[in-house]
DNA sequence: AAGTGGTCTAGACCACATC
DNA sequence: ATGTGGTCTAGACCACTTG
């Protein structure tokens, strides 16, 4: 498992001594860790060195440094969790499956109030519907109801998007500033339910999506799935 | 916005620097970026300095390094985004409301084949099974359903939850090595619906978490929401 | 006064890509 | 041969905290 014959880094054998130290527990959270300096004498090497080694393992989470006093093993930060959300065509694909989509609209719509305010822009802005179905091995697993402000990312309504998902375009032509996720568990409304294919008393997990480039939302969509076909999971280790 | 008295590090000026010109779109995806030596004559500084700059850029993501190449634009990470599940007591206080909780049941129990192979032990290991409602402002919003090894997280059936819930105290115990996530939505059972004071057709968003600590798994939870009552949001921002 | 972390320099050697 | 990134050294100055 550790067998490099091509030479750790220094830094890094200083990185993975520490390490160990904190996961095997030797090292308690907010127990001090040995100096820069105090580690420059025990591993032979210059400080810059252990500077970068303690740094790094800071901007990691594992160690919390204050200047004049010392640095410490950090309190565990376990209040937040990372799930990741995937672009559903590469997430079908990866687990060596046919993706396929369904493309039921696309066209300009004018907008209400309420999307206006949602989507901050003004009323009579044009923006683009999309309505696509996302299939994996034929099965329908979601459904994504976009709308596009093309102010902000233009040729949308132009697209196949059999060929490439919104997403997978969108992403290409905007820089994407910011991303919000919202996840919902809903009952689906009846054309919900008949685009999925979706059988009675069948809950819908709902992801709510919003982007943001150059400070404007570019787009927004609501993504459902059948609960009995789809779920988001999550990993989290750290390093 | 920017008014530093206090004299910004060299190393952030050329990191802002970047940032910027990425940002505004000057630098696109792919394209090449001034080398260290370059930006070591441009900005008057030590190739140490610009080599922390591009490299802590590229440990954020955003540039991408090929040694004897160069250094570009990374492509966009936009397959992935992080949504972060906080634990419930520190979330409800965050909305400045009366968290609260009732404890259910706590008591060891035998398990069968299928929990024993789900949590990786022998059949004839006692856990320790807790369920307990959390309320926001006395209301239902979470029903956690969880058991728990005490070879791996001692004193566990002994704790008061209404004070402190099952999660706050398993990461003081345990290091807490990995974290496995699983949101489902789903219809709920019976007696589910009726702890939670759902209604009749409203969806359940279930979250199922694994914890390890020291290779072995420590506690596992099912953790069931009103869908009209909880939803899980996320803000992405790169830097 | 002594120790800590935060930053920075001006060199250096290496493996690797490109021309 | 030249340029690139990857690493490392042996100093240095600073602001800060502690005794």
């Amino acid at each position: 498992m550790k067998t490099e014959l091509k030479a750790e880094p220094l830094y890094l054998k200083i990185k993975n001594h520490i390490l160990g130290r904190i996961d095997s527990g030797e090292w308690m959270t907010t127990m001090r860790v040995p100096s820069e300096n105090q580690l420059v004498k025990e591993f032979s090497v210059s400080r810059m060195t252990t500077n970068r080694a303690l740094r790094e393992l800071t901007d990691e989470g594992y160690l919390v440094r204050v200047a004049g006093v010392g640095t410490f093993v950090a309190e565990l930060k376990a209040q937040s969790n990372p799930l990741e959300i995937h672009n559903i065509a590469d997430e079908i694909r990866s687990r060596h499956h046919v993706y396929s989509a369904e493309v039921l609209k696309c066209e300009a719509i004018k907008v209400n109030d309420k999307i206006a305010a949602y989507m901050n822009i003004d009323t009579d802005v044009t923006l683009v519907h999309s309505l696509i179905i996302h299939k994996e091995q034929g099965i329908p697993i979601q459904l994504e109801d976009r709308l596009v402000n093309e102010d902000v990312v233009s040729g949308y309504g132009d697209q196949d998007f059999t060929k490439k998902t919104p997403y997978e375009y969108l992403i290409k032509q905007a820089p994407l500033q910011k991303v919000e996720h919202v996840v919902k568990a809903i009952m689906p409304t009846g054309s919900t339910k008949s685009l999925l294919d979706m059988s009675d008393q069948e809950a819908c997990l709902l992801i709510e999506r919003r982007t943001w480039t150059k400070g404007r939302v570019a787009s927004t969509a609501k993504l459902y799935h059948p609960g009995s076909r789809y779920e988001l999971s999550g990993l989290f280790k750290p390093e």
